[in-house]
DNA sequence: GTTTGGAGTATTGTCCGACAATACTACGAT
DNA sequence: ATCGTAGTATTGTCGGACAATACTCCAAAC
């Protein structure tokens, strides 16, 4: 900075960086509610001024918060804008750990098997006009030929079972095991056509529960059709104790050679 | 980069920024195992060259994956090292996210009525000698006079339940609704002391549910316990339908006026 | 022979400054 | 009042610099 900083007899310690601390500063701010949702952050240039940090410094800060999703920036504008990590990203990043962890397709066939159930009980007796319509489209919708569309839509099901729920907890909380099962799902469908049927039946059946308002109901229909799942993964020759795939199910050309950023490491990169 | 990159006729549109595609790529390196956990990266000029940009651009593309908990840096390393984000952190960016969406007591209580139950079956199901250790140690641990320990100890058994489950998602979906819970446990402890006896009641009978491997009694101790919680809340005068504090439980001085890193708002950096 | 002590190098953290592209503002012409 | 345009502010990216510190490796000391 400008001031030099003169090396005083005992100098401070500086445990961690600037950019850290600016992070953790900004972060505070909104968490804190000083900075509201929706609020515009000043310039880079500003920040630095104010902070008492070079620019770059604050940029190296920002992207922290902006992967986090504290920050983003409205569509083609240039200043910065507090807000909440949407539902995605958070559930993302969930995802990727659980990957990474190497989580296997029992793990998260287990979950949706604690989880699901019980959101149908819920959103039986807190049913509402509104979400009630929103199920009943996605219901409605049945998956025509594409693999990937009927896998879609199979978790869409649950995300607007858990929305009619009306409890963002739990909402939250199952995403991640949605987009976990989302490649297990394709092959499913790919594997074994009838299953289309099957979840739609099942669907059908939830729904009709959920209409009623027969949470028991509800909630023993959403248990055999996670069940059902279970019964279609293994006639389609998923192995449930393997690692679930990140199956990012991206358009094609999943099979070529990982492009790898970094091809090769460095002469001493690498220390056992 | 040393290419100047003329602008050609009908010149490239670039979409996303630098910073972000070198962010993308690197994640993708680590994802798709080319970049295996435990790895060290290259350093920051190394990878500029490699990927054809400044340094600059790679230090923020490397918060972003830090930030993630993708990289790390091992104590007093300068190299950083490919890394699995930990349990902690993916849990507190969830904790964040449910706070800034303001989810309720009442939703974070249900959640954990969902899913702990459930968890204390599994527990029982599959328990190994090593959780049950683990599990018993905490149960004996009574929580001494400290309200923050004790709040700490509650959250602390359901975690060795869950481990106990051998479910990683379970545990990881689960641990967002523990930190949540912090600090409604702090106030509980705090206003009403009986509720420690009640607690360490119904941790010892889950514990024993679990021993014998009754998955029903423990599902159901464990169901009345979390239940019990909720008459605990009402009774210390805990707003169910309110937000959830973000209660990061500091040490102290949670009540000055919110450190603003940024005070006022710059000239014209705010519009309605 | 093993340990200790440096000298030298590599790497990060932070800063400074620059410049093109582009969003935003304000003013002047119609 | 509307519209177009010139000027300004801001981001994205680059080049380079320098202090602090981790890492390497060789030589001296025990």
């Amino acid at each position: 900075m400008s001031a030099p900083a003169a090396p005083r007899p005992f100098a401070k310690l500086k445990l961690e960086p600037a950019y850290r601390k600016v992070a953790a500063a900004l972060t505070e701010s909104i968490t804190s509610g000083a900075l509201r949702v929706g609020e515009r952050l000043p310039s880079e240039t500003e920040l630095g001024l104010r902070m008492g940090v070079h620019r770059s410094t604050v940029r190296e800060a920002l992207r922290e918060l902006e992967s986090a999703g504290l920050l983003r920036r409205e569509r083609g504008s240039k200043l910065m804008m507090v807000s909440r990590p949407d539902r995605d990203t958070v559930a993302s990043g969930v995802t990727r750990a659980l990957t990474l962890h190497e989580a296997t397709v029992a793990e998260v066939w287990e979950a949706l098997t604690v989880i699901e159930p019980m959101v149908a009980e819920f959103a039986a007796r807190r049913r509402d006009p509104k979400s009630l319509a929103a199920l009943t489209a996605i219901v409605a919708a049945a998956a025509p030929q594409d693999d990937a569309l009927a896998a879609a839509q199979a978790a869409e099901f649950f995300r607007a079972l858990a929305a009619a729920a009306g409890n963002r907890v739990l909402s939250m909380s199952h995403e991640p095991l949605l987009q976990l099962m989302a490649s297990s799902l394709n092959t499913l469908m790919a594997v074994v056509p009838q299953a289309r049927s099957r979840i739609a039946a099942a669907q059908r059946r939830i729904l009709e529960a959920v209409e009623r308002g027969d949470a028991a109901a509800a909630r023993e229909w959403c248990g055999k059709h996670v069940r059902d799942y279970r019964r279609g993964f293994e006639v389609a020759g998923i192995d449930l104790a393997l690692p679930i795939s990140s199956g990012s199910a991206r358009p094609s050309g999943r099979r070529r050679a990982p492009t790898a950023a970094v091809p090769r490491a460095s002469r001493r990169s690498h220390r056992p």
